[in-house]
DNA sequence: TCCACAATTCGATAAATATCGAAGTGATGG
DNA sequence: CCATCACTTCGATATTTATCGAATTGTGGA
């Protein structure tokens, strides 16, 4: 059943906050593209007026969801983007 | 904030009868695409294993979310995609 | 070793949501 | 007219979810 994981990707992104939170990853994954070396989660909480738990809890949604791949790096928690998903929702939005 | 307007079209299509309910109306939309008919939900309704007031609450999330118009044809509702919307989630998933 | 920091887990709560059955509306065909 | 059909509205309910504060874990630096 491809809908029901593509209705699963769409909750993910369906949360303002965790939205912007997905936006942020995917902008920081083009600035560092070339050394891909992912986005540090430490640096964008601070720019939320949300608290670390509600963040995590995004995170983990963002995952579970397979948008994003989270890896940790020593102290900090470094997100990276799974393009893939995002050109299967393209492709299951496409319109002729 | 355009993440809003965004976040809700997702919240949209997030759940998975609505999601395929959306799919179902594109579907008859591309069919019908030269005499521009649009889509009959009372087709659509019937293949569905929910009731007709959940239906009508999907049609209703769907119109919020600018998803699709509908439109009253006597005694029958006729959805019709926006294709305008569709684009604007395409463009704001656009990877580089 | 101990502290500060990053992130997670836990428990709680208020709000949103998917779904239903029953009742209501409005158009059509007999 | 009246019955039927397509859809909507209403009220209820069970589930999900976003968010919080407090406590916990784990890492690296002093």
């Amino acid at each position: 059943m491809k809908t029901k994981k593509m209705a699963k990707v769409f909750k993910a992104l369906s949360n303002p906050n965790r939205l912007k939170l997905y936006l942020q990853i995917v902008k920081k994954h083009e600035t560092s593209y070339k050394t891909n070396c992912g986005c540090l989660i430490s640096d964008i909480t601070n720019s939320f007026n949300i608290g670390a738990p509600t963040i995590s809890h995004h995170l983990k949604e963002l995952t579970n969801a397979e948008l994003i791949f989270t890896e940790r790096q020593g102290k900090y928690l470094v997100a990276r983007v799974n393009e893939e998903i995002v050109n299967e929702v393209k492709e299951l939005l496409k319109l002729h």
